[in-house]
DNA sequence: TTGAAAGCGATACCAC
DNA sequence: GTGGTATCGCTTTCAA
């Protein structure tokens, strides 16, 4: 059968004028068979033997012929910049490809695009090549108000960025920074913390995230006229957390919220090299807190507190997607796309 | 100027018929000068209005249109699964980020799709109707000899699968997991280790590579005759890792190679609470060795000695499926994604 | 220097 | 029940 030298790309691929030739009927009819639109209208046998065609030809539709025939793209996509994977870590793979399957389901195929262009614009415009049904964003520099509009004017029927806030005429998909500061900062308070320092990573990606998470712990702090927050500048490497360690006497903070349990994780060993003492309890310990409750925060001594992401279902979030495509002239809408809270353990 | 309400979809996307009627020309002129054809043919001052014309209406050209017109598509898929992300870690990010740009350049759409069907055979139907120039497995069940032969028919004309054996008709990127099973055995044997464990993690998503890395090991040992490699199956959990610690005495493994850092880690501690000495030297100290060099290696204590891949710059890799897609009808090629080798600390 | 028109593959209306 | 056929947006050959 096959080519003993292995298959090459045949010259013309099947089409459904080849599926009709061979089934013997029009391609209106291996239209219909092939999309279940046969329904009293075609014979039994009729569709079989389409059936068998296609089949024997290999044939698979076109899917850009029939979006340009259609009017209406079915990709989904997922604009993610390369350290998406970085900042969410596994968390953010296990939604993925639930969020594609489920898309899969409702008749969509969706695919991640990174941004290889410098503007956002720029993005933007290589997007709305591919026609696609929805852009959404869930991480990195949130698309601008002239991204979105040239989304929309090129048919994209639903855009959704990750918050706070999206340009106008873009849907809101939340997973609020600021709540994960905010739980952090509480929790540090609730253990009678006053002086808290706060990690905003030097990676370039995750600058935004960071300032959200800062914010949310000053929003804590505002409830409480003794307490300060001091944003602390740290690059992921033992060099930067030396020299932060190194600072920490004459800062006289008594706990820190350390952006990610690699963070954490990182400051720890650099405190402890440094020779403080790191944990709950009073006499000049330091409570840290890391986020995303990795498995390495239960490994670490002491066991790292760290706040967790409960993400929504992405059978959920494929759901609400479809129906904003469903609806491109909805008002914008907000949807929460998970909540934060804290997993206590012994450092902080 | 936008509407206040927010912007919403278009009813119909400016197309290049709507440039050509702003502009005063006929649509061929367009496709010209926004292709770059226009050289010699159209007038400078004809240029300039088309080019004003397609900015004012936001004109993106159609993709889809575009290549059912050139009969050949400019995506190139990535097809991963969802586990990438997890397996690679870091890495794999910063390796996408860098192909996907590089492919820009080379005028081709970088895409990830994950899985979303049950067989290889569902998933390549559903990557084909995309009609990509070319797709490229990374990671996850290789693409079995149908589904090579259904892309193929349908007009891709490059398919990269990851080794080490590639279907007929597929070419082959090589990250050979053999070889960083290969080098750990290499530096334990060397260091006077014989009674080697190697973890095989319990998640499915990392059976494939870590048998080759068993292999590896297993290869490395063939050439002492009194080592032995025993497999320790481990999961990503601290039962499983405490299970594992509390049988090694009976097993008197001298050694172990975690599989990756994350393994390591876990295992690591398991064995240090359970009262194990870890590092090098003799003295009834366990060697363990992780892979991936990630920065959680260097603060372990003892310092983790790590595997670690060094890979292929991705501009590289981009103009190999260049390359491929330019010739599909070529013979099967082999292609280095990387090489092993091992970053020496206390641990082993 | 510019325009008219064919045609890529799939779909759905309207005849038969 | 089934088959012609116009159409989606774009590129490109050929003619003017």
């Amino acid at each position: 059968m096959t080519d003993p030298a292995g298959p090459r790309a045949t010259p013309t691929p099947p089409t459904s004028t080849a599926v009709a030739r061979r089934a013997g009927v029009s391609r209106a009819t291996v239209s219909y068979v092939l999309n279940g639109q046969a329904a009293g209208r075609v014979g039994e046998r009729t569709q079989a033997r389409v059936r068998a065609a296609a089949e024997e030809l290999g044939y698979v539709p076109h899917a850009a012929a029939r979006s340009l025939r259609a009017g209406r793209g079915s990709i989904v996509l997922l604009a993610a910049p390369a350290d998406t994977a970085v900042a969410f870590g596994p968390l953010f793979a296990r939604f993925l490809a639930g969020f594609q399957t489920a898309l899969h389901h409702l008749g969509y195929t969706g695919v991640l695009h990174g941004a290889p262009a410098a503007s956002p614009t720029a993005a933007a415009r290589a997007w709305a090549e591919l026609r696609p049904a929805a852009v959404l964003t869930l991480h990195g520099p949130p698309l601008d108000a002239p991204a979105v509009e040239l989304l929309h004017r090129s048919g994209t029927a639903a855009v959704l960025t990750h918050g706070p806030s999206a340009p106008p005429g873009a849907h809101t998909l939340l997973l609020d920074q600021r709540e994960a500061g905010l739980r952090a900062g509480e929790h540090l308070l609730a253990r009678g913390r006053r002086r808290i320092g706060v990690v905003r990573p030097a990676e370039p990606g995750l600058a935004a995230f960071a300032e959200s998470r800062l914010a949310g712990v000053r929003a804590a702090a505002a409830t409480h006229p003794d307490a300060e927050v001091h944003p602390l500048d740290l690059a992921l490497t033992e060099e930067s957390a030396a020299r932060l360690a190194a600072a920490w006497q004459e800062r006289g903070l008594d706990a820190v919220f350390a952006y990610n349990d690699e963070y954490a994780m990182l400051l720890m060993r650099a405190l402890q090299d440094a020779g403080h003492t790191i944990g709950t309890g009073a006499g000049g310990r330091i409570a840290v807190v890391g986020a995303d409750d990795l498995l390495l925060a239960r490994l670490l001594r002491p066991r790292l507190t760290s706040v967790r992401a409960e993400i929504t279902p992405p059978e959920r979030v494929a759901a609400w997607v479809a129906a904003l495509i469903r609806d491109p002239a909805a008002a914008p809408t907000t949807h929460r796309l998970g909540t934060f809270h804290v997993e206590a353990r012994d450092s902080g």
